[in-house]
DNA sequence: TTGTTTGTTCTAGTATAGTTAGAACAATGT
DNA sequence: ACATTGTTCTAACTATACTAGAACAAACAA
């Protein structure tokens, strides 16, 4: 199953659907011209809802992912953005900085650490 | 004042109450004994509901970082560790950085950007 | 003791986001 | 023509965040 949920996630599942998706490009699992299945396929055998699944696929097509097209249905165009994940996981970092209250300095002193 | 909000954030207003105390004790500007001040005061002085910041108080007792007593007021006690998340997060990011090639400098001008 | 401060608890209402549901529609490949 | 698949619409439910007001309980101070 290439598109995953983690019931016991926080995370919206739209989100958690695209996220499936980045990962699989980044991980070179997809690549520019794979189908992704239609939306209704996916809705069944995760057990969500069509519009749901639908909402994941519009995001994905707004970050130039994917192209979708009716009949056609989710076809990858964007070279595989290697650094989907990179900017995901940035961005989860960043979050949860803010959460914490940890300011930038702090934050790249700390990703400099990790990064050496 | 020691309490801050970012009415343009979309971080809860608890978090980010929470948050200020976090940064306060990761500055150094509070430390061990130091009191915050009543829930009520910084309910009115930012213009939020007392529940609101009792919820962020709540929040961090339950992290250890403070103790909350009836007219004693919110007490820092300790600074538990809160940035465990962090440091996953902040690991598997250069994890993924090196992974697909960016050095140290493009990596903190990513997460700078995210941060903003 | 009496009073005041401060957290605790309760009910309740509003707003928004996420999710589900169902339906009709539009393009398009077979 | 037909079936598939995305598009759009309305609607409703749920959970969370926030606000509001009130009463209560502990604890310090005068």
């Amino acid at each position: 199953m290439l598109i995953r949920i983690d019931p016991a996630s926080q995370a919206p599942l739209f989100e958690q659907v695209a996220a499936s998706v980045r990962r699989a490009l980044s991980d070179g699992e997809l690549a520019k011209g794979h189908q992704l299945p239609p939306a209704r396929e996916v809705a069944t055998s995760l057990d969500i809802n069509v519009h749901t699944v639908l909402r994941a696929y519009g995001l994905l097509r707004d970050e130039g992912l994917i192209e979708l097209r009716r009949r056609r249905g989710a076809v990858v165009t964007g070279a595989a953005d290697t650094r989907a994940r990179l900017n995901t996981l940035a961005g989860e970092l960043a979050d949860e900085a803010r959460r914490v209250g940890v300011d930038l300095d702090e934050l790249t002193e700390i990703v400099k650490e990790k990064f050496a």
